[in-house]
DNA sequence: CTGTTAGCGCCTTCAG
DNA sequence: CTGAAGGCGCTAACAG
């Protein structure tokens, strides 16, 4: 991750000890001016031995530290926000956290940032753009050092806080041209899907079908055209009406949706579900209506979510590799952070195919 | 919830519309002084009518309004912090968010917070002590507004921070005996343990067992509790080597503890799982034994996540009404946070009995 | 109803 | 190397 050139040297020698010792005994929080008092040097240059600014000599700067230390001073970081007009958060834009993927992704993400003291805001925006859009304004408002978005429409309108770098996981950036401090991350949608289609035809599928959120976010297209290309390399064809939508990413969703099609008649000897939800949705359905699998239908799903693992036939599926991302994620925000120059604005993870049970 | 007395009225109808819309412009965010200048006002006029603390007239309110939306204005956060002395950031922590039933609580939590203009600073542990209390020291540092607590040991040490109310959530709160200012709300473990007794007991088992985390949180003792007087109460015993137990609530764990104890003949015609996951893991571990459920053995989870409907065989398990929970949690967040008095100290949930078919 | 006045706690020129 | 002074943007008395 390379701390290296981390900014705030001397932050950590401060917070180091703060009011939480055992059971806490603050009363009121002493001020740097106390402190100026207390050693009876001028406020100027406490601050610089807290921000490590030079210009004092090495007696001072022991002698502070000392009265800092000894009267468990911490920088009202509110009074620094509000000078420097910046924070130590990052805000995380979500659609649901409820969901195994971006949870994981959140989680790696917050836990990295904290190791270089960063906080997390988090939102979830339930697919919401109103909600969206507030959360924005609320995270603007909050002086909020960078936002990082997971996922989630963001069609409509555009995210942009000027000077805010931004990272967008699995999602689609909408930024002004001038926009350079910005990072798109994801995995290679496109090779995921087509690695699904791959062993769907070398499987035996003749007549396969993809079971997609209806939504036209990027990763979705983006697997259709993978799965397409597979089919298309094997000249396998898909049929119009295979294309089967579904309005919510939800196992139930999907469960109505195949049944629906079952009872219409409609049936593929092979099943790409862009979730895994989906995937285990439409197993069930299928299931349910006798039919065998992997021997008569075989299905595959997208992410490599727990549930893939445990459901009634343990699903094959395409993982994605959540902790890279999440890495490489703040590790180009603090870079971002520091203004260097990041040498791409667009990264592609890997996919990996998972063979289990249901192809 | 009741927002009847929420603090900051105005709030709403400015961040209603900010430097937010379709592709941003904002160049330097307008501040309090220019709207003052704008609408020939002053300052503390403008103050008034943004925090909606009467003493202006209808016709300047409109005029400050009608500028500040034209300038989407949008008050510095971070001034109002320094000046007041509090943030609207409420600081969760978490042992796990990608534990679904967590995930859910952070998320309603999360969403409902902001309803009222709360921010959400997320950390997770891991169960992790050492981690725990930095975060305590990083939110002490923040003047977050308030704590929620998730779960989660921290046995050691008194997360007690004077000043901030704390809602504990599925926890034992360990704080120093002056505090007043906070809240313990969990669903009744005793009570839903009991509940999976009677099922079992009825059902036929007579010679059950428990799978359960190693450490003594007190949700988990609790849980058998309620379950050995369950017991008690049908004259079943509970042998002293039915008590099985995992050193991490996964599902490879609870597959490698029942297994391993099948291989030493030790078989059980009831499982009582302190945790869907475990269920889950110890069903598989039954079913690849040979062992039909629920004829051979019966099996109950608890927390009712999403895994429990959809694995191998549905499983019978205990609801927990995370939404319910989450809604008081921040009901009476906001209750401690205002400095009303709160009715009771604790605060406890119905389970719920989700027959399906594990049992 | 409205404006004036004082800071909140800190950082940062600018003079010593 | 050090101190004095000004101000970040906002709120909260206190006078009118």
């Amino acid at each position: 991750m390379g701390t290296g050139t981390f900014p705030i040297v001397g932050w950590f020698d401060i917070t180091h000890h703060i009011r939480y010792t055992g059971t806490v005994s603050k009363i009121k929080p002493v001020s740097i001016k106390e402190i100026s008092e207390l050693t009876g040097v001028s406020i100027a240059t406490v601050s610089r031995v807290i921000n490590n600014n030079g210009r004092f000599s090495e007696a001072t700067r022991k002698k502070v530290q000392s009265v800092i230390r000894e009267h468990d001073y911490v920088p009202n970081a509110m009074a620094q926000w509000l000078r420097t007009n910046r924070t130590r958060n990052i805000g995380i834009i979500v659609p649901d956290i409820t969901n195994e993927f971006f949870a994981k992704l959140t989680l790696d993400i917050q836990q990295k940032l904290f190791t270089v003291n960063y906080s997390t805001l988090i939102y979830n925006t339930n697919e919401d753009p109103v909600l969206e859009k507030q959360y924005l304004q609320a995270i603007s408002a909050q002086n909020v050092r960078g936002i990082i978005f997971i996922s989630g429409g963001g069609q409509n309108g555009c995210p942009d806080i000027p000077d805010v770098p931004m990272i967008f996981l699995d999602r689609e950036p909408h930024l002004q041209d001038t926009r350079t401090n910005y990072v798109r991350i994801q995995t290679d949608h496109v090779k995921g899907a087509y690695l699904a289609g791959e062993i769907l035809v070398k499987k035996g599928c003749k007549n396969p079908a993809i079971l997609m959120y209806k939504n036209a976010l990027s990763p979705q297209s983006d697997r259709v055209l993978g799965f397409k290309t597979a089919l298309n390399e094997a000249q396998v064809s898909l049929k119009r009406e295979a294309l089967l939508h579904v309005n919510r990413v939800s196992y139930d969703d999907a469960y109505a949706v195949i049944k629906k099609s079952l009872e219409r008649g409609c049936i593929f000897d092979g099943y790409f579900c862009t979730t895994d939800w989906l995937a285990v949705g439409a197993m069930d359905a299928l299931l349910d209506h006798g039919i065998k699998i992997p021997r008569d239908a075989k299905i595959i799903g997208f992410d490599d979510v727990s549930i893939a693992a445990h459901g009634r036939i343990p699903l094959t599926t395409i993982h994605q590799d959540t902790n890279g991302m999440a890495h490489l994620a703040v590790e180009l925000m603090l870079k971002l952070l520091n203004n260097e120059q990041v040498e791409k604005f667009e990264y592609y993870f890997e996919p990996k195919l998972i063979k289990r049970r249901s192809v």
